[in-house]
RNA sequence: GGUGGGUUGGCCGAGAGGCGAGGCAACGGACUGCAAAUCCGUGUACACGGGUUCAAAUCCCGUACCCACCUCCA
C-alpha cells in the first residue's frame, strides 16, 4: 500500500513516490503576517499538519518548511494606517499566529522562514534569472526587476494557462515592464511614500523581494533545489504557484515534484477574506467549541473540499468528537490506567490516508472503533477494549486529535487541581442522593440531581455508582 | 474571455457503475426508578432533462444555479 496524492499540475491522484527514499520535503505557503488569523486560515495549516503526521507515521523523515511573508504591500499599508512600523504588525501577527495554531496542535513546523530572513539568497536567483535571459531590471529607473514571462514557454504549465489569455499583472506600473504580464522579482524602493526600514540594498538600488520570489530561494535554501511537496490553498495556484514554479526552474532548479492544494472555508458563500466582522478569528471561535473541536471539525471534510462555516456544524462535530473522547475516557476509567498509545492503527484507516488523506472516511473508520469499544465496555474483555481503546487513540494521534497529547494542555479534560476540588463538592450531594435512591425517594433524588445540573454538572448513574462531568 | 471546482436525505459530510461511509437530529426497542450514556433497529438522498448500460448518485450530452482563480488572498 502506498500512498497516493492529488497533484495540481497533473489533476490526478498519484503515487507519491519521494525524491529519495525514506524522506519526504514539503514546504508550504503559510501566511501574510498583517492581521489576525481566522478559522479559514488555519485550515489550511492543518490539512498540512495531517499530511505531515501521516508521512511521519508511515515512515517518513519529514522536512516541513512553512514560511511567513512578513514585508508585503499590504502590510506596509496597514501598518502605515495603525501608525506602527510595519516590523511590528509584522511580529505581532505573527505571534498571533503562532498562537492560533498551537490551539489546534499544529506541530511546528521543522523550520519557519521570513522573506526578510532571505535578503541574500533572493538577490542570488534574480542575478541568476537575469543572466539566464529570464529576467531583466526595469528600464525606468524605478529599481524594479520583472521576471520575462516571454522568455519561458513552459509559463502556465501549472494552471494549463495560456499567456494570451492572462490579464496583466498589477503589481507595478506596467511601463517598465516587456510585457504586462512580466511580475515583480524585486521592488525598488519608494522613498517617498515607503519607509527606509523597508528596503535592502541590492545590485538593482535599495528595495525589497517580490511576492513570489521569496518562496522559491527559501524552498532552495532548505530543502533543496529539488523537493517532494508544496502546498498551499487554492487561491495560490496563480500567480503565486505559477510564478514561484516558473523562476525556479528558469533558473534551473526542478523545484517540486507535486503540489498540494487546500480548499476553501467560506461563509455565507464567500470566502472569508470579504467577510466582515472578527468573529471568525481563531480565540473567537474558540469561546464556543475548544481547539480539539475545531480541528475535529476541519478534520472531518477532505481537504480539498470546500466547507461552508456555520457554528451549527461546528457544534454537531464537536458533539460528535465528544462521543469518541468519552469512550476513551470510560475506556481508561474501565482499565483502570491510562488508554496505552502506540496502538494499532486499522487496516481500513490506514487506506483512507493513503487516498490523498481521506480524513472523513478516516474518522468513520474511527467511529466503527469506538461503537466496537463500548460493546466490550459491557462485554468486559480487558485485553481486547486495551487494544480497541489503544487503536482509536493511535488513529486519533495521526489526526492530531489525541485527547491525551499534552499539547492540549488543561483544556482538554480539565484542570485536575479544579477536578478535586469539585469532586470533594459534589461527592457529599451524590452521596446523599444515593441514599435516597435506596430508599426509593425518587422525588429527592431527582431534586438533588437537578440541583447539581443547575451548577453545570451533568450526573450519570453507571452500574459502578454515579458519575459526574462538567 | 480563459482556467478549475461544485449541486448528495431534516442537517453536516463521504463515495465515483451493482452492495445505503460516518456523524448530528428524529423515531422505535433494550438497559435505567426516571434520566444520561451505550447498544440494536428505522431512511427508498444524490440539481434538472435526455442518453449509454443487464445495472447510473457515479459514464456521456445538454440545461440551470453556485463558487474559486486570472498577478502581492489560506
Amino acid at each position: 500500500m502506498t500512498l497516493r496524492l492529488h497533484d495540481t499540475a497533473t489533476r490526478e491522484v498519484r503515487d507519491f513516490v519521494p525524491l529519495e527514499e525514506g524522506k519526504a520535503g514539503i514546504y508550504v505557503c503559510g501566511l501574510t503576517v498583517q492581521s489576525e488569523p481566522h478559522v479559514g486560515h488555519v485550515r489550511s495549516a492543518v490539512n498540512f499538519d495531517v499530511l505531515r503526521r501521516w508521512l511521519t507515521a508511515s515512515g517518513y523523515q519529514v522536512t516541513f518548511i512553512r514560511n511567513v511573508t512578513d514585508i508585503d504591500d499590504k502590510i506596509l499599508v496597514k501598518s502605515a494606517e495603525q501608525g506602527r512600523p510595519w516590523f511590528n504588525l509584522a511580529y505581532d501577527m505573527h505571534r498571533e499566529l503562532t498562537r492560533a495554531l498551537d490551539s489546534i496542535n499544529v506541530l511546528p513546523p521543522t523550520y519557519e522562514p521570513a522573506a526578510t530572513g532571505h535578503v541574500p539568497e533572493i538577490l542570488d536567483l534574480i542575478d541568476r534569472l537575469i543572466k539566464a535571459g529570464h529576467a531583466y531590471a526595469a528600464e525606468d529607473g524605478s529599481g524594479d526587476v520583472y521576471f520575462d514571462v516571454r522568455s519561458w514557454p513552459q509559463y502556465g504549465e501549472l494552471t494549463r494557462q495560456r499567456v494570451e489569455d492572462m490579464e496583466p499583472a498589477g503589481d507595478a506600473d506596467p511601463r517598465g515592464k516587456r510585457d504586462p504580464r512580466d511580475f515583480a522579482l524585486w521592488k525598488g524602493w519608494k522613498k517617498d511614500s515607503e519607509p527606509a526600514t523597508a528596503a535592502w540594498p541590492s545590485p538593482y538600488g535599495p528595495g525589497r523581494p517580490g511576492w513570489h520570489i521569496e518562496c522559491s530561494a527559501m524552498a532552495g535554501k532548505y530543502l533543496g533545489k529539488a523537493f517532494d511537496i508544496h502546498g498551499g490553498g487554492v487561491d495560490l495556484r496563480f500567480p503565486h504557484h505559477e510564478n514561484e514554479q516558473a523562476q525556479s526552474r528558469a533558473a534551473d532548479d526542478p523545484f517540486a515534484s507535486y503540489w498540494l492544494h487546500n480548499a476553501w472555508i467560506t461563509t455565507a458563500g464567500e470566502k472569508m477574506s470579504k467577510s466582515l466582522g472578527n468573529s471568525l478569528l481563531v480565540p473567537e471561535v474558540l469561546k464556543r467549541v475548544r481547539g480539539i473541536e475545531l480541528r475535529f471539525y476541519m478534520v472531518s471534510a477532505h481537504y480539498r473540499s470546500h466547507v461552508e462555516f456555520s457554528f451549527e456544524a461546528l457544534e454537531e462535530a464537536a458533539k460528535s468528537f465528544q462521543r469518541i473522547e468519552n469512550y476513551l475516557a470510560r475506556a481508561a476509567e474501565a482499565l483502570g490506567r491510562e488508554v496505552p498509545s502506540g496502538g494499532a492503527l486499522c487496516a481500513e484507516f490506514t487506506e483512507a490516508m493513503d487516498d490523498d488523506l481521506g480524513t472523513p472516511a478516516a474518522v468513520a473508520v474511527i467511529h466503527d472503533v469506538v461503537r466496537e469499544g463500548n460493546k466490550l465496555l459491557t462485554d468486559g474483555d480487558p485485553e481486547a477494549l486495551s487494544g480497541n481503546a489503544a487503536s482509536v487513540r493511535a488513529m486519533l494521534a495521526i489526526l492530531g486529535l489525541d485527547p491525551a497529547d499534552p499539547a492540549w494542555g488543561a483544556t482538554s479534560r480539565g484542570d485536575d487541581k479544579l477536578t478535586g476540588v469539585v469532586d470533594a463538592l459534589v461527592r457529599g450531594l451524590l452521596e446523599e442522593r444515593e441514599r435516597a435512591r435506596l430508599e426509593k425517594d425518587w422525588a429527592r433524588a431527582d431534586a438533588i440531581r437537578d440541583q447539581i445540573k443547575a451548577a453545570g454538572i451533568e450526573v450519570e448513574d453507571t452500574p459502578t455508582g454515579p458519575k459526574w462531568s462538567v
